[in-house]
RNA sequence: GCGCCUGUAGCUCAGCUGGAUAGAGCAACGGACUUCUAAUCCGUAGGCCGGGGGUUCGAAUCCCUCCAGGCGCGCCA
């Protein structure tokens, strides 16, 4: 019997105890659990009764729960206050429910909520001037584990990135490179692409400070390049694909992937069409100083303080773009190239005025999709002694940040293989599965809203809240699975009816309740509902692993029916670090 | 000045579409490995849920107001 069916039972028979007692069946009730397992597996509240009924809810608990007894599915009924708890036959419980979930396995918790719609997320948007830095992977982690979300139910999610390759900040560092750089390579020097590039940007900053001279020459370097001049281009090009060799070597290592790589030089110039015709369409007007502008309506934006309407500048006088201008055609040409229904942005909450600015366009100028369009805005990422931003020179480097994760996992791990019988290549793949894992989760545990205060200390635990502890409760099931599988033991010939005692009950009232937190991270864009719901599934797991034995369970019968209850556990754990872009280990 | 976000245990955060005694992790202290991995578990201690009003049978949750911090407010990205 199905939890739904469970729960039906139950509305059905305060139904028929509600026409027999007071002559009408109750209306607008819901089964949930109660909030101690040990007061019943499942409870109702009688509030919404107490109006129609004239009655207290304590009262009416009281009257309904004498007028229903015991059947095949409920064991026990008792008031408590204004609730009625039900406790329900442990088999009825346990049986099926485990069942779906093995059966559903790596797409228990899925659905078709999204109804295939097309959706882009696009995240990450790199600099080519330098390395990416620990807020660049809050941006990923969220990209990462929404598209999964959104694809879990059952939206056809496809991945952009948007590369800022041009622009005054890029020719800095070109600039640095062609002066002092004496020909000097990734290669040569031994460093990372995007590391060697970030180092001539950072000698950019100290060279300019000594001579003034260096801005002009980076002005001129930009013109050379909207001009298209072939050196310019080439040294462009050269400098550019090094970075992206570096980029590369980043994403894979942080699971990172697009489907769809834009590029600001590819993209600056889109969106003046669009304008163009929006001014015809008086979307957007010309204002005494010859900016072509959008007026922000009254409603959502309010008035200046003059009483004028606000506005944005959306093309310069002489017709060259700003930011939004090429965010408007970038915008549109997703959707044409790519069919979307919707587009989710994961940008930082600096940007939420820039965003609402832009959908309302994009809404003005008559795209309906624009209403779909969702700003997934994150907080800074603060370290200790201040911001994260790159301009004021403190960054945690992202490379290094994942070097030093991986090191730790990696004694770790050795402290556990005093005899040494893993290979290295296994203790790397181990070291890092587990260092990105605790990475991603540390990022991922907080709403997107809240601001992160990175604490590094706390940021390389791997006990308690963490991905790492999630990851360990995983790889715990699996050696007793494995186990119970070289003796021969199966979850077949379960005898339900031996679960039931309180580490079991919280266990499967977390599988259960599962789909619904993916369903609520999805609908608020959150993967912290699903972290969090992991980790306590991974502690009600630890929790029973400490109380009670599986494989030397009292008899056989229950031993096959808490193999089914630790594999359904395994699933929904490897589902929801999976969701979170953290893969699991079958062992640690 | 205006808008958005944040304020909950010593620290970091859940809970915010109103419901049973406000939860977790870390840190502190005390315990548990001859038995499926101790990267684990158990226990103790720790709260005027920023302040004040209001709505409600019921408020951390909704409304108003004040205080504190962050971000932003056309011709930067």
């Amino acid at each position: 019997m199905s939890i739904e069916s469970v729960k039906k039972h139950i509305l059905e028979r305060m139904a028929a105890a509600g026409r027999k007692a007071f002559g009408q069946a109750p209306e607008g009730l819901a089964v949930v659990f109660p909030p101690d397992l040990q007061l019943g597996h499942f409870a109702v509240g009688c509030f919404p009764l107490a109006k129609p009924l004239r009655k207290s809810p304590a009262e009416i608990a009281r009257t309904l729960a004498a007028g229903i007894a015991a059947d095949d599915v409920i064991q026990a009924v008792t008031a408590a206050g204004p609730y009625i708890n039900f406790t329900v036959h442990p088999k009825i419980l346990f049986e099926d429910t485990l069942a779906e979930i093995i059966s559903a396995g790596a797409s228990y918790g899925d659905s078709r909520a999204g109804e295939s719609r097309r959706v882009m997320v696009e995240y990450l948007s790199p600099n080519t001037n330098k390395p990416l830095h620990l807020g660049h992977l809050r941006n990923a982690a969220l990209g990462i584990s929404v598209a999964r979300l959104l694809a879990a139910t059952g939206h056809r999610v496809v991945k952009s990135i948007l590369i800022n390759d041009r622009g005054v900040h890029i020719c800095k560092s070109m600039l640095a490179w062609q002066r002092f750089g004496n020909g000097a390579t990734p290669q040569s020097a031994g460093m990372k692409g995007d590391h060697f590039v970030g180092t001539w940007y950072v000698r950019y900053a100290i060279e300019s400070e000594k001579d003034a001279a260096l801005e002009a020459r980076v002005q001129e370097m930009l013109k050379n390049w909207e001009a298209g001049d072939p050196a310019t281009l080439g040294l462009w090009k050269r400098m550019n694909q090094w970075v992206y060799d570096g980029f590369a070597a980043t994403y894979r290592r942080f699971g990172m992937d697009f489907d769809v790589f834009y590029y600001e030089s590819d993209t600056y110039k889109l969106g003046k069409d669009v304008i163009a015709e929006g001014l015809r369409k008086n979307v957007f007007a010309t204002d005494e100083r010859g900016n072509t502008v959008y007026h922000l309506p009254e409603a959502q934006f309010g008035l200046e303080k003059s009483g004028a309407p606000k506005k944005v500048t959306v093309l310069r006088p002489d017709g060259t773009s700003l930011y939004i201008s090429q965010d408007i055609g970038t915008a549109i040409l997703k959707v044409t190239q790519h069919g979307l229904d919707s587009s989710v942005y994961v940008v930082g909450s600096e940007q939420e005025h820039h965003f609402k600015c832009l959908f309302s366009m994009l809404g003005a100028l008559g795209y309906a999709w624009a209403a779909n369009c969702y700003h997934l805005s994150y907080g800074m990422v603060y370290l200790p002694e201040g911001k994260m931003k790159s301009r004021e020179g403190k960054v945690v480097d992202a490379d290094d940040l994942i070097a030093g994760m991986e090191e730790l996992a990696e004694v770790e791990i050795r402290k556990r293989d005093p005899e040494r019988r893993l290979s290295e290549e296994e203790i790397k793949r181990r070291a890092a599965v587990i260092g990105t894992g605790a990475i991603k989760y540390y990022l991922l545990r907080v709403r997107p809203a809240q601001s992160i205060n990175f604490d590094p200390a706390e940021s390389i635990s791997f006990d308690g809240f963490t991905g790492p502890y999630c990851q360990y409760a995983y790889a715990r099931i699996y050696g007793i699975l494995e186990k119970a599988g070289q003796r021969g033991l199966t979850d077949a010939d379960a005898d339900f009816a031996r679960l039931g005692n309180l580490e079991e009950l919280l266990l499967l009232k977390l599988l259960i309740q599962f789909p619904e937190e993916v369903a609520s991270a999805v609908a608020e864009y959150n993967p912290s509902r699903v972290a969090a719901h992991i980790f306590n599934t991974a502690k009600a797991f630890n929790q029973f692993y400490n109380k009670h034995a599986v494989i030397q369970a009292e008899s056989p019968a229950g031993a096959a029916a808490r193999l089914a209850l630790i594999k359904a556990t395994a699933a929904v754990l490897k589902r929801g670090l999976g969701l979170l872009g953290v893969d699991v280990l079958e062992n640690m």
